[in-house]
DNA sequence: CCTATTTGTTTTATAGTATAACAAAATCAG
DNA sequence: CTGATTTTGTTATACTATAAAACAAATAGG
C-alpha cells in the first residue's frame, strides 16, 4: 500500500510521465478487453474520449494496435474496435527441459500461432547452444513478420539481469552464458527467467484463461524437481541473490530424507516425483532414492494409471504424497499467503483424489482457519505454463507500469 | 522490475500527477538529507532549480517542511536550509506487550520527543481501552503542537484495513475493535499493524541508523513467540488473510515438538525463549514446555548471564538455539532472499557467542553458497523498532509514493 | 567598488490533461 | 426521403505541469 521511495534511486517525472502511464494504462485494458471501442476505453478509464483519442492515435502510429471491425450500436455512429496488433510481431518462446526443449512463436499477447517445434535437449551446452540458434533462425526464416525478441526458461537457477544460467542440476550445466551468443546469433533481445518464476508470470499475465490474475499469487510445480514462482503486488520476486521463492528446499522435517541439494528433509525430498515413486517401491525415504534410469521405465502417470484401477499401495503413495504437498503449501500460504495457488505438475492428475487430502494437510499447519480456504488452482500441463510464461518474458515490458517515483 | 498494471484497479495520470510524485521525491530526499539547501536539492533530483523551488513553497505553505539556517558557501549566495517541520505536528507511538504498555511522542521523522511512558497491560480488553484513551487523552493536553495521529503495534494479528485486533496469544485477546474507541475518542487518525511487520517497517523508514534502507527485507524478532515482518519493494507484505511473514510457525520438522499454535515443530517451538529456557532445564521439547510461572523467576537474561561465567549447561543450550535459529533464517533466505535480515530480542545479547552457530546452519541449508552470505544486521532492544514502527503507521502516508498506474 | 560565483526567483516555451464544442455516422419517426 | 436524435470520434481552447533560460539577490575577494 505504502512504498517508501528510494532516496539513492527514484524516478522523476517530467513532461512526458503523464502521457506515459495513461499509454500503458490504456494498453493494458486493449489488451484485456479487445475488442474495445474509443468510447468504450474512455468509459473505461474514466475520462475523455478525446484523451483517448489521443493515446489511441501514437498507439496506432507506433503499430502497437490495430483498427479492426466495425461494432454494433443500437443507435448512434457504430465504434471502430481497437486491437492490439497481432500480425506486425511475434515472439520466440523457448522452454528448456531435461530431456526435450520446445519451441513455440506467439503473438503479443501470448497466443500460440504456428505448432509447437521441439528437439532433444543435447547435455553439452555448447552444442545445445548451436543447435538451438539453428532451430530459431530456421522458424524466423519462415516468418514474414517481425521477432520481438527470445523468452528462455530455464529448470534452474537464471541471473536474470545478466541472462547466465548459474546452475541448472537436470542438465549438469554450471555457469552457462546463453544469453549473449544468442543475441549475438540471432540480432534479437533475449530475455530469460527461472521456469517457476517464469509459470508464475505466465498466470500474471495470463488473458485468455482469466483476466484478473491477483497481484499477489504463487505458482507450484511438482515434477522432478519442486520449482516454486512467487509474485508480489504484480511483480516476480527474485531476491538479492536470484532464489527467492525456492520453497522446494524449505523443510518439512530437519532430518528428513535426504534431499538431491544436500541438506536433508526438504519439501522437495518428499513430493518429487521420484519421491512418490520411491514410496510406492517400499523404500523408505531416508534409504537411496531412486535412480533416473529406474524412474524411465515406470513414471508417475504409470503409477496414477495403477491407482486409478484401485491399487492400494499406489492409492497410499499417492495420498502420502498429497498429504506432504499440502503440509508446504502451508509453508507457503503462512509465509507469503497469496490470493491464489496454482499448482500443476505430472500429479494434479489425481487431483479429483488428493484434493480433501491435501486441504486436510493444508489446514493442520496454517496460522488461521481462513488462511486455510486459500484459493488452489490446477494448472493443466496442456496449458504450457513454461512456454506461456517465456513469451510473457518477451510481452511484458510493452505492457508494464512505467517505473516513477 | 515489471509490474502488471490491474485492469480492474488503475489510478489515472492527471495534470497533478507528475507535480504529485515529484512533490513526493523531494520530500522524501529532504527527510533522508536534511538540512539541505534547494541549489542541493536541485542536484539531486537531477532538475532545474527553478522546480525545486516551486515544490519547496509548496510545501513550505502547507507547513511540512520549514526553513532553518544558512548553510556555508566558499563562494557566492548562502544556502538556506530545508527541513522537515518537527514542531508542529506530532505523533503517538503505541507498543502494546505482554506485560506493559509504551506511550512514545515523535516528531515527524520518528525522532522521540518527550520521555517514555508506560503501564502495565490491564488484562481486560475493554478496561485496556479506557486506560490507554486516558494516558493518550493527558499526554495530549500537555502538548502545543497538533498530533497527526496515533500509530499502535500489537504482538498479535491485525486487520490493518479495519484495524481490528484479529488473535493477539500473549494477551488472550479475540476479535477486539481497537481502532474505533480510539479514534472516536481522541479525534485523530489510529494506524494499527502487528509487531513484527511494524519492526519491518521501522527499518523501512529509519533515518537515523542507516540512510538507504534496501527495498527487500526480513526482520526476526524473537522472545515468547517468533514475530516475523517481511518488506518487498518497500512494501511491508500483509497477505490476503493478514497473515504473511508467519515463518515461525514454518516448520523445521513436522513432528517436532508441539507449538503454541497446536501444531508441531514450528521454528518458534525450537528458538522462542521458552524453548531456550526449557533447554536449559533439560525437558526434551517433546515434553511439556515451560509455564509462564516458571519462566518469571529465571529468564533468557538470567541464562545469558549463566553463559558468560562459563555455565557450560548454558552454553549449550544456547547454542542449541542459535542453530534453529540459524536453519529457520535459512527458510526465509530461500522463500524470500532478502537483502538484510534484521535480528532483535533477548538472546542478541550473545550474538558474538552464536553468530558462527548461526551462520554455519544458515550455511547448511541454503540453496546456494552465495545466499548464506546474506547480511544480518542485530537491532539492539533500545533501538526500541517496536515504537519506530509504530510512529512510522503515522508518518509514512506523508512521505510515501503517490499511487500511480 | 567591481567581479566572480552561487543561490533562489521569474519568465517564456513546450507538452500534457480537462472541457467543451464540433463533425461524422448511424437509427428512427414521420 | 428528411430531419431529429444519439453515439462515436476529432478539434479547439483552457489550464497546469515541467524545461530552460534569463534575472535578481547575496556573498567573497581583490
Amino acid at each position: 500500500m505504502l512504498r517508501k521511495i528510494n532516496p539513492d534511486s527514484f524516478q522523476l517525472a517530467n513532461r512526458n510521465t503523464s502521457r506515459e502511464i495513461n499509454r500503458q494504462i490504456a494498453l493494458t485494458l486493449i489488451r484485456a478487453r479487445q475488442p474495445i471501442s474509443r468510447a468504450d476505453l474512455a468509459r473505461e478509464m474514466n475520462t475523455h474520449r478525446a484523451v483517448v483519442t489521443l493515446l489511441a492515435n501514437e498507439l496506432l502510429a507506433e503499430g502497437l494496435i490495430i483498427e479492426g471491425a466495425t461494432g454494433e450500436a443500437k443507435r448512434g455512429r457504430k465504434p471502430t474496435f481497437l486491437y492490439i496488433d497481432s500480425r506486425e510481431r511475434y515472439v520466440l518462446a523457448v522452454d528448456i527441459r531435461a530431456t526435450r526443449t520446445f519451441i513455440q512463436t506467439t503473438d503479443m499477447v501470448g497466443k500460440p500461432l504456428d505448432g509447437l517445434a521441439s528437439f532433444p535437449t543435447p547435455r553439452d551446452a555448447q552444442q545445445f547452444i548451436e543447435e538451438l540458434t539453428a532451430r530459431l533462425k530456421g522458424i524466423m526464416a519462415g516468418q514474414n513478420a517481425t521477432c520481438q525478441g527470445v523468452g528462455v526458461v530455464v529448470p534452474g537457477m537464471v541471473e536474470a539481469a545478466t541472462g547466465r544460467i548459474l546452475h541448472a542440476p537436470t542438465l549438469d550445466w554450471r555457469d552457462v552464458a546463453l544469453r549473449e551468443p544468442l543475441e549475438i546469433a540471432l540480432g534479437l533481445p533475449v530475455y530469460m527467467e527461472n521456469s517457476g518464476r517464469a509459470c508464475a508470470l505466465a498466470q500474471v499475465w495470463a488473458t485468455r484463461y482469466e483476466n484478473n490474475a491477483p497481484g499477489t499469487l504463487a505458482f507450484v510445480s511438482v515434477s522432478d524437481g519442486v520449482g516454486v514462482g512467487i509474485v508480489v503486488n504484480g511483480e516476480t520476486l527474485r531476491g538479492k541473490h536470484n532464489i527467492a521463492g525456492e520453497f522446494g528446499h524449505v523443510p518439512l522435517s530437519i532430518d528428513g530424507p535426504r534431499c538431491a541439494c544436500g541438506a536433508r528433509g526438504c519439501w522437495e525430498a518428499y513430493i518429487s516425483n521420484l519421491a512418490t515413486l520411491s514410496r510406492y517401491f517400499g523404500r523408505g525415504l531416508t534409504e537411496q532414492i531412486l535412480q533416473p534410469a529406474e524412474t524411465a521405465t515406470f513414471t508417475v502417470a504409470d503409477l496414477i494409471a495403477l491407482a486409478r484401477r484401485g491399487d492400494g499401495k499406489a492409492i497410499t503413495s499417492l495420498h502420502s504424497t498429497g498429504r506432504y504437498l499440502g503440509l508446504g503449501l502451508a509453508s507457503i500460504i503462512n509465509a507469503i499467503d497469496p490470493a491464489v495457488i496454482y499448482l500443476s505438475g505430472e500429479i494434479t492428475a489425481v487431483w479429483d483424489l488428493l484434493e480433501a487430502t491435501v486441504k486436510a494437510a493444508i489446514a493442520e499447519r496454517t496460522v488461521t482457519k481462513f488462511a486455510a480456504t486459500t484459493e488452489i488452482k490446477i494448472v493443466a500441463n496442456d496449458d504450457s505454463p513454461r512456454l506461456r510464461g517465456a513469451a510473457a518474458l518477451v510481452t511484458a515490458p510493452a505492457f508494464a507500469a512505467p517505473r516513477v517515483a
